[in-house]
DNA sequence: AACGCTCACGTGAACGTTCACGAACCCTCA
DNA sequence: TGAGGGTTCGTGAACGTTCACGTGAGCGTT
């Protein structure tokens, strides 16, 4: 005989809000059938006569079952969830990876926990905390180092966004930084430019710099750290900043690399304020191929980035990871950015 | 005594890949101390010699173990996970509704699982399937009816995003449009306009349209069905391909006012092709108020919705219902647009 | 020597569900 | 009348973890 649960609450009725949810025991008690039984109905599966259903069903209604997810997923396995963690869903660039990593975890019937990290260290261990514990997979943008993530990690397969392999032992996707600059700055010496500035974004040097910085001497043009202004901020408000700072120490530039489309934009707005035509006083390249970019004028160059495949990318290295495979390295995963030429530059 | 699992695999060990996930017990087994012991050490709890913990985790690491979340959740209650729902990541406002939406359930210790439907009935519905199993409350944009949503909802708390309380019984956030667009027009109508068109962008007629109808005859000006265009899909190239329609039907029109900034921006790019100055031969008026409106040129002149509120607001709906109080009705559930001047009109 | 206390650890139970199996019942046909 | 088969339903076990206790060793006090 089973013995349900009798565990009487302290001075009879609980208090009104906090009401224990209702589990399969109660509905099956008040339907009068077994737990089985209240399983079959709601889960509908065979073996239940219609007339019982309709009791159960009316019952669980009746009481607000509904199954616990806990429970289930001990039983059942199977259901993965993947943890993203973002800077900022106001950059658009990120809203479009997100879509891809959603889009490809739904393929797979995988559910995507999100968390934006407001571009804070801090907040994006936080998130590894918690994902850490309800993820079977975290992927995303992280500015620590693999021992700090590790620690925060738990064991959790991880996918770096954007990290090269020299910088992580971790799984990574990415972008091959080195091929688009080289196409973009290809474009603007074709078109006579040699005193090139760029606009960066990140605090210690990154891969667009580096191969901003190579691919300038290639071309034997002048470049030092002084034709270079980092903006902090990942804006069009950034960019203008930082460009107020770049014409202020390189006037002479007749052509400016943006960190991203975003500062590219800031940029333009920020030349023209100074009374510098773009593209004819000076040119203005982008770099992650926002829509944004066409509805500006003049409409921005850029070097496109498929931001989808990026993160259908990072779910394909999730999958590996879990499985127990070993991830994709090198080219496999990484996007090559495409130069799109538009009025800018 | 306490068999340990001792099913063994047919035909020895299991394929690679798919080895079970190591638990507990196995941990506790190799480490040579019971469950409870384990779970003292990776949850450092006290009342464990360093010495066993340091051997523990050890195991633990060597085993790759890390907790059934299934298993903690049955145990440990409060876990909550919030469904999102929203049409379209590449459409900008959406991004910032998540991101309140993430802020305040972030703030709440809860997480939250995102859903893009790229506005598809099917892949709405379909979302609900799913987060009715995974999820305590869910938050979205749907457009089905009430009863069809609660055929796929089984019972979990629903919030509304943008669907008025006529139009639903469930709890709802939303937007004042009404509010909006009276001060939109007014403003177009100071400005001495006296021939409005208006981009739509719903099929069944909505909150905006209506709104748009009302306080158009509230100032006697002409309007019919022939001054309104439909734009299904509701971006840039959208507002474009319904703004040629419209100066075709209307064009006496000299103002015009968009569904969202993306049509009006569009609406922008047409009236320019066709030769018609904005504002001065045609007056453009958005709704949202992106920060891409400031982008543009001439700068959009829009109704400003504070998005991170709405989505602020939709959490604090969920938990209201899922404390099972009342859900905010009427004012307090809606978010007030403000009329953001800038050039366009 | 008896007692009490603390520390480190183990044990049964419970969480809420599904799965595999078995039992009871009704119908059919030999 | 009894065997066989289908339909409908119930029962123990298992999933992996934590909680509330219980236990025994070691140590100090009286």
């Amino acid at each position: 005989m089973w013995t349900d649960r009798q565990r009487v609450e302290p001075g009879g009725e609980r208090p009104d809000g906090a009401r224990r949810r209702a589990t399969i025991h109660d509905v099956a008690r008040l339907a009068g059938v077994s737990r089985q039984t209240v399983s079959r109905a709601v889960n509908d599966k065979g073996e239940i006569d219609p007339g019982t259903k309709e009791r159960v069903l009316e019952a669980a209604r009746l009481l607000d079952y509904r199954p616990s997810r806990f429970a289930r997923g001990l039983v059942q396995k199977g259901a993965v969830t993947a943890g993203l963690v973002i800077p900022d869903l106001r950059n658009p660039f990120f809203p479009e990876v997100a879509a891809g990593v959603l889009e490809a975890a739904e393929q797979r019937g995988w559910q995507v926990v999100v968390w934006d990290s407001r571009i804070d260290d801090a907040r994006e261990r936080q998130a590894l905390d918690v994902l850490s514990h309800q993820a079977d997979a975290v992927v995303g943008y992280f500015k620590d180092s693999d021992d700090v993530l590790t620690r925060h990690l738990g064991g959790v397969p991880l996918v770096l966004l954007e990290r090269g392999p020299q910088q992580t032992r971790f799984a990574a996707v990415g972008i091959d930084a080195s091929a688009g600059v080289e196409q973009g700055i290809a474009h603007l010496v074709e078109a006579g430019h040699r005193r090139i500035g760029m606009l960066d974004g990140e605090r210690e040097p990154g891969a667009r710099k580096q191969a901003f910085l190579e691919q300038v001497r290639r071309h034997g043009l002048p470049v030092d750290e002084s034709w270079i202004v980092l903006c902090p901020e990942h804006s069009v408000a950034g960019g203008e900043a930082g460009m107020e700072r770049l014409l202020e120490a390189r006037p002479e530039i007749t052509a400016v690399f943006g960190f991203n489309d975003l500062i590219a934009v800031g940029a333009m707005r920020t030349a023209r304020r100074h009374g510098r035509g773009v593209p004819d006083d000076l040119a203005v390249l982008g770099f992650d191929g926002l829509s944004l970019g066409e509805l500006v004028d003049p409409a921005l160059t850029t070097l496109h980035i498929d931001k989808r495949q990026l993160g259908r990318l990072a779910v394909e290295q999730m999958a590996r990871l879990c499985a127990g495979e070993e991830p994709l390295r090198g080219a496999d995963a990484w996007v090559t950015p495409e130069l799109v030429v538009r009025e800018s530059a």
